[in-house]
Formats: structure tokens, sequence, C-alpha cells
DNA sequence: CACGATCGTTACATCGATGTAATTGGAGCG
DNA sequence: CGCTCCAATTACATCGATGTAACGATCGTG
């Protein structure tokens, strides 16, 4: 059987509490006394037991990150981040996913209320999704990306923002004529998209260029393979434009990819760009032309404002706007 | 306040039991009892406090992932898978990462010791890694990955068997001179690096061409930064061999891009081979031959050995060897 | 030398759910 | 009509750690 803090004050003959005091520190303990108490809780190899722990306390030390597909790079190098800066402070991460079925969000939600995690950091991709943060009784919650919901801190990069610099930065280059992968569509309707578009259009009307709806690529999903898709079918139709800019990094794999097959060379042909800076981009042949923000940086501001958003229920909701930057690489060149 | 068991049997008119009873569905209730608790449950939002359940019967629902790196696409993979088939098993997972600092995978154990896990998977790189195992107090375990230790259950690919095959295939193709990238070295003492060696070396072997210690390109880490790094300082000093077989698609990917930056094309000049089959690799240019399995099962038949483990610790240890593939692209062609 | 102040330690109750053992209510039988 | 018997429900204790409040030892001081 296990050692208890009970078995610990046995053999360091002091009570239970003395041995809580010990592990707690916050109370004062004569140097003796907690001379023994330690020796016994090494000689015991005892661990406190963080169910019982959670129980009296109500915080369990664990905090839930709900994204909406796990298996993409860029998930990776943001789970990372958050697992690495959680550590750091000694929280713990238990991941879910939410895309497949929008409903497992609040799954998670539910999780929350059951306290296994203290707190959640959701990712939603389209507003009903975000809905659920409307739940009065929902735990400390934070959101980061696009969706915005009012009295939910939020965490983001300005898409918007940065969408127009890429545009700009490709109108910059000389490309006129430059096409979109990634817009929603066929019941995907993501927020991301609709922000990035929007970017897009802005810096298209101050360059004096009118949008054409036929170079807005759609993707069911935002994989490389639904860009290679998407952009295949076009080139089957179309005479390629100036460049590509793709809304995610993957996604400009995928259409890398697609270019090479039909055999158009980037970027002496087609000007290509991602989104999202992922470390794979840099080594895409060619590596890729990308908007970049520093991950580690959207990992420390969310779990700041979680940490606060659970001490203080009631602080003043907050949006952070992580900022970002124009990578150029060799797959948009000048025309 | 949360509303708890008691208060659900304040406003239903039963005791507490009667609604542990209701919740559980393991001791027969009256239907109109049971109709009772369950519109009291219903109107207060009653949610179980699973801390407190934890403590009573001594099980989370949560397990512990434990990768060496999570910002990797590979590890992304098999992170949506873990936590897909998890999830469909009614279980959370709380991930951590233990490259930096192998220490941690001993904190993570310690967690499960804390009981805020019930079971841990662990995918050590070397043996000394792996040793924590060892530990008679550890939580019930199963590793995943090239690392073997007597006594604890594994899950992996027959990483010897799959480099052979794939050394095996270029050989089938015409190619001699075949470099390796990814080999141990500086430090970094990958057992799966070593068992992949050691089949490329049989392979080898098996077509009478004697090994070149040249063209065994050590990495520091496996990524493509790297990879692309001693590809690129091979390349400044060496003539390109027939063909780079790289130890992870991540390394290929690196590798694809030193080549390209070369001036070196793939593959009519060099053919390229990766493992692991991520998502991206096909989608490289050119798609990569690589070494292939299927990841949804791997994962299933972890949590499978997991939860065997869990509920029976003294059942007989098992190694399960998840079948693998090479898989074909046009990134490896006849010479 | 006795008495209070102070600091360290202890006993007890508590967090919420659930196993165990005792109890209640009702049906069925004589 | 009363007694037995069984099923449904209840009271109580328990899981392990910790807050609260009461207690006891040690010290300084009058």
């Amino acid at each position: 059987m296990r050692p208890t803090v009970k078995d610990v004050a046995a053999t360091a003959r002091v009570s239970p509490k003395t041995v809580s005091n010990v592990i707690n520190g916050i109370v004062f303990v004569r140097p003796d006394t907690r001379d023994r108490v330690e020796r016994a809780i090494a000689e015991l190899g005892y661990v406190p037991n963080l169910s019982a722990r959670g129980l009296r306390n109500g915080r369990t030390g664990v905090i839930g990150l709900a994204m909406p597909d796990l298996s993409t790079p860029y998930s990776a190098e943001m789970s990372h981040h958050f697992v690495e800066v959680a550590h750091e402070q000694g929280w713990g991460i238990q991941f879910a996913e939410t895309l497949r079925e929008p409903a497992r969000a609040s799954t998670l939600l539910a999780r929350a209320r059951q306290r296994l995690v203290d707190g959640v950091i959701l990712n939603p991709t389209t507003l009903e999704e975000s809905a659920i943060a409307l739940d009065p009784t929902r735990p400390p919650l934070v959101m980061i990306g696009e969706v915005q919901q009012r009295a939910v801190d939020q965490i983001w990069v300005d898409s918007v923002a940065a969408a127009h610099d890429m545009t700009a930065h490709l109108l910059g280059l000389g490309h006129r004529r430059i096409g979109i992968v990634g817009c929603a569509g066929d019941g995907f309707n993501s927020e991301t998209a609709r922000l990035r578009l929007a970017g897009y259009h802005r810096a298209l009307a101050e360059a004096g260029i009118a949008p054409d709806r036929r170079i807005e690529l759609a993707c069911a999903t935002w994989t490389p393979g639904d860009a290679a898709a998407a952009v295949t079918a076009f080139l089957a139709e179309c005479d390629p434009p100036d460049a590509f800019f793709c809304f995610t990094d993957s996604m400009a794999i995928g259409t890398l990819s697609a270019l090479w097959a039909a055999g158009i060379r980037v970027p002496d042909d087609v000007s290509v760009a991602g989104f999202d800076d992922i470390a794979d981009g840099q080594f895409a042949t060619p590596p890729l032309t990308t908007v970049s923000f520093d991950k580690r940086y959207f990992a420390e501001q969310t779990l700041a404002r979680l940490v606060a958003r659970m001490s203080d229920a009631s602080a003043p909701v907050t949006r952070v706007t992580v900022p970002h930057a124009i990578v150029s690489r060799a797959s948009a060149i000048r025309r």
C-alpha cells in the first residue's frame, strides 16, 4: 500500500498535520521536526495524492487545451510551447481535439466542471463553436485564435492586418494577380479564413485591384492534400496567377506540391506565400515566404491570461494581439 | 457553490447514496426514484467531482503521454491518434515532453504516483532514459518505440527490419552507394538510430557492399535543420551518393532542401527516402518514398496494452510489433 | 518561582463520492 | 391479520490532505 501522510506521521512521530505543514512550507516548523519528517518521507517514498489535495483545495494543477486538430505541424508547435511553458510554471496540460465534432469542446468544459482541470485554453474555429464560452457555469477560460466573443479573454494574431501585410508584400514584389488558397466554403466557415480574406481584399483595394472570385480557392480542410487538390483543379481550368497566398503553411506546402506536379516552377513562374511559419516551411523547396509570430510568446501570454483569469474571475476581459512579421524567403520573388 | 450529491439528494428527497447509485447504475433503483433523481440532477446542473471520485476509488480516468519532442509533425500525428483513441474509450490524456531533460520522464512518473494519472505511455529515446521504468513503484506503464526494457510492455515498429527493407528497396532500384542521414553522434545516442543503422548494415552485407562511414551522416537532433546542415556540409566535401536514406521523414525533408539548395536534382541525380510516413511527406517535392505504418493501429494497440496493464499488474509482459511497409513515391527511382 | 506570551504541534472536521452494513417498507404466505 | 423475507434505501465510515481551533511546551519577565 502506498504511504500516506498518516504513515509518514507515524514514522516521524508527529501528527499528520505537521507532515502537511512541512510539505507545504507555509507554517514554520522547527528544524529538527522538519528533519525527522523529511527523513520519513524519503524513507517511505511518500508522494502526496493529488486527487485528495485537489478535493480538499479545489485545484488540480492541470489545465485543458482544446485544439481543432492535433495532427498538423502547426498544432504540434503550438502544443509544444504550451506544454513547455505550462511545465515551467508547474502546470500539467490535458489535451482535447475538437474538430471532428464541435460538441467535444463542451465535453472538455464539462471535464473542467468535473474539476479535472482548473482552466481551459480553447481554440474555436467558428463562432458557433465559441458560443459555449457563454455558458455562465463555464470554468476559467481563454480563447486563442481569431474567433472573438465578448466577455472572453482572447489571444490572437491580427489576421486581418497580417493578411493585408502579406498581400501588400506580394503586390510590392510586382505581383498583380494574386490567388488565395484556403477560403471558406463547402460548409467550412472558418472565422480565420474570413478575416484573412478580408485583409487580402483590403490590400487589393488599396492597390486599386478588383478582387477576382475565380482565383480565391476554397479548401474543405486546411491540409496540404486539399490545398493541392484545389490548386490542381484550378490549373486544369485556368492559367496560374502571379502568386498564391495560402492561408496556412501547410496549404502552401500542398500548393508547392501541386505546382511541382504541374511542371510550374516556384518562384520563377509563380510565387507562393504561407501563414504560420511552421518549422518545415523553411525546408520546403523552395523555402516559404510566410507570416511569422513568436509562438513561445503566444503561449506565455495565453497562460498568463488564463492564470490571471483563474485567480480573479471578475477581472476585466483582455484581448492580447501577438505581433506578426512577414518573413521573406525564396518562394516569393520580384516579378 | 457547485451542487454536490448532497444537494441533489435533498432536492430529490433521497439519500446521497441513492443519487450515487443512480449515477453509477450498478445497483438497481426503482424507476420513479431514478426519475426524481435524474430530474434533480438536471435541475441543479449537477456534475460529479472527479477529484473526489478519484480519491475514493483510486482512478482518475486520465493517462499520461510522454514524448521526446512534441513540436514535430511526427509527434503531432501520433498525439492525434492517441488523443482520438483515448477519447473514444473515455480516457483523458495529459501530455509531457522529455527531450530537453530526460529527468522529466521521472517527473511524469511522479505525477502518476501522485495519482493524477492512472497509467503512462512513455516514449524513451535512450536506454538510460528507459531505466526509470525499472522503479518498482512505477505506475502502470507501456513504452512505445525502439528502446526495450525487460519487464515493460512495448509497442514498436521493427526498426531493424524496416531499415533493412528500405535499404534493400533502394538497392533493388539499382543504388549502390547509399548514404544515411540521422546516425547517432555528438552525444546523441538514440536507440532508434542504432537499430536503423543495424538494419541498413545488414541489407548492405546481404548485397555484398561494405559500409562506408563517410556517408553515414550524424545529426545532433532529428530535425530538418540539422539534417540539411549535415547534408550541406557533406556535399561541400564529397560527391553525392546514389541515394540518401534518412532515418525520419523530417530529416528527409531537410535533406531535400539541402540538395535543392546545392542544385542537385531529386530523384534524377539522387534518390531520397525517409521513415515514418508523415502527412507532409507526400507533399514534399518530390513526394517521399518512406517507411509507413498504421499510426492509428499503433495507438490502439498501445492503449489496449496499457489498459490491460492497469487492470492486471502481474499479467505477462507483451511486445507488440506493428507492421511496416515501404511506400514508394517519386523521391526514389530506378538508377 | 510563577505566570502569561509565543510558537509549534495536535485533534478534529471537512472536501465529495461511494462501499458496507444496517434499516425500512412492502409483498407474499400461512 | 400477523409474520417472514427480500428489495430498495439509508446511515455511517472511508479515501488522503489540509484548514481551524484548541492545546502544550518553552521562554521571558515581574
